[in-house]
DNA sequence: AAATAATGACCGAGCGCTCGTTCAATGACA
DNA sequence: TGTCATTGAACGAGCGCTCGGTCATTATTT
C-alpha cells in the first residue's frame, strides 16, 4: 500500500486477466490437488505467525512446523519465502474482497443504501483488523509486481464504493455529486475503515464500533448531502 | 503505530518527563558535543537509506559508509542497529511536531482558523511525504517501549487539532460540539493528512494538493456546522 | 622546549550466528 | 519396481557486533 513511484496504467493493468497463484508460484509436485491443499495448510498458519511476530522475526523452520511438515516439504510447494509472503497477501485479499462483497449483496435501497454499505465495510475491517494490519505492514517486502497487485485490490474495494456513491447519485436518491468528490469520498471511506484498524489503539478505548461507524457515517453524509 | 496490544494509561506516560535520546541511547564517547555532530550525521544519512530501502536491508555498514566513518566508530556512538533506528524516528517526530506548530503559530483567528490549521497541516504531510510513510513502516521493528513513544507523539500532533477545534467550540465561533465528535475529528484529520501521503500513487493523479485540501477541508467542515 | 605519557576517537578484520535454501537418502504407494 | 512425496542434515551467504590495535592530540614531567 506504501510504493511511492509513480504506477502508470494501473488502471490497465486492474483490467487484464486474473493470475492464479498457482501459475506464478512454482511448485516441484505434480499433484495440483496436494498442492492446493498443502498451500492452504501453509496459508492459514502462516497468517497467525505473520501477525504475531512479523514478517522477517518469522523463519521459514517455522512456518514449517506450524504447516505440519518439514522444511524441506515447505521447499517443494513453494520456491522461496517471498512466495508465502505472497501466497498469504493473495488469501487475505479474496477473503476482504469476498466479505465486503458479501456485505454489498444485501444492499438497501434509497439514499440509506450508502450508510449500510459503510456499516458494513467498517464492520468487515473490525473483523478483520489483524489482516489489514498485515497488509500495511508486509506489502513493503513484496516484489514490485506483486506490490502493484496489491494496489490494484485496494483500488478494486475503493472503487466499490465510489460505484455505489455514482449509482446512487445518478438514481437521483442523492444530490448530483461530481466526479472528484465522489472519487475522494470512495478513497475516504477506505481509509477510515482501516483507521479504526490501526487506530484501535486509542479509538477503541474511546469509542464502541457502532459509535466510530455513527460518527464517521454521519461525516460522510454531511458531505454527501451538503448545499 | 500499529500495536495491537491494549496501551493502558498512555496520558498518564505521555505526561511523564521527556526522555533525551542523548540519555537513552548509550555511546563510548566522552564528548558530548561529538557525540551529538555525530548522530546527526547519522540520522541525517540513514532516514534516506530507510526511505530507500527499508530498515532491514538497510546494513548497518551502509549506515557507517554514508555517514561518513567506519563500522567500528559507528559503534562508538550507537549501542545496536535498533538504536539508530530509534534516533532516526525521535528526529523525524521533532521535524513533524515543530513544522505543525510553526504552522499553528501564524493561526487566523474566527471560524477561518480550522480551515487554516487543516491546510498547514495537510501542507506538511505533503512536504514530509517520505517521513510520513517510514514512521508507518519502520515503528514496528522499534522495541515495546520506544513504539509506546511513536503513539504518544502521534496523539500529541492529533491533540493539537482536538484542542483547536474545542478552543474555538468554547469561543462560539463554533457550534457545541460534544466531546466524542470533537476527538474523533481530530483524529480524522490527522489520518487524511497521512492518507495523502500513502494514498499519493493514486491522489496525486486526480488532484493537487491544494484540490485535496479543499476537498477534504470541505468535509470536516460539514460536520463542524451540520444541523 | 623537549621528551614522555595518557587520552580517546577511529578503524576494520573477523567472530559467531541466523536463516533461507538445497539435496541425497528414505518412505509410501501403485 | 518405478514414481512421487517427504525428510532433515548440511550448506554458506550475509548479517550485527566486537575488540585489539593505531594515531593524532593533549597533558605532564623534566
Amino acid at each position: 500500500m506504501f510504493i511511492m513511484e509513480e504506477i502508470e496504467n494501473l488502471d490497465t493493468k486492474a483490467r487484464s486477466k486474473k493470475e492464479n497463484p498457482d501459475n506464478v508460484v512454482p511448485t516441484q509436485i505434480k499433484n495440483p490437488d496436494l498442492v492446493r491443499e498443502r498451500r492452504r495448510q501453509i496459508v492459514d498458519s502462516t497468517v497467525h505467525l505473520f501477525v504475531e511476530h512479523g514478517y522477517h522475526k518469522t523463519t521459514t523452520r517455522m512456518i514449517a512446523k506450524a504447516a505440519g511438515f518439514s522444511i524441506g516439504s515447505l521447499y517443494e510447494y513453494v520456491g522461496s519465502k517471498e512466495d508465502v509472503l505472497y501466497l498469504v497477501c493473495d488469501a487475505i485479499h479474496i477473503e476482504v474482497g469476498k466479505a465486503v462483497e458479501e456485505a454489498l449483496s444485501h444492499e438497501v435501497q434509497g439514499k440509506d443504501a450508502l450508510a449500510e454499505v459503510i456499516r458494513e465495510y467498517f464492520s468487515v475491517c473490525d473483523r478483520m483488523t489483524d489482516h489489514v494490519l498485515l497488509m500495511y505492514q508486509v506489502t513493503q517486502f513484496l516484489p514490485k509486481q506483486w506490490q502493484i497487485k496489491v494496489l490494484e485490490n485496494e483500488l478494486r474495494i475503493t472503487n466499490i464504493f465510489i460505484n455505489t456513491l455514482r449509482r446512487l447519485s445518478e438514481k437521483g436518491d442523492f444530490p448530483d455529486l461530481d466526479e472528484k468528490t465522489v472519487d475522494l469520498l470512495g478513497h475516504d471511506i477506505s481509509v477510515l475503515g482501516q483507521m479504526w484498524a490501526f487506530r484501535r489503539w486509542y479509538l477503541a478505548k474511546q469509542f464502541t464500533l457502532d459509535e466510530y461507524i455513527e460518527h464517521q457515517t454521519a461525516l460522510i453524509m454531511g458531505q454527501v448531502f451538503a448545499a
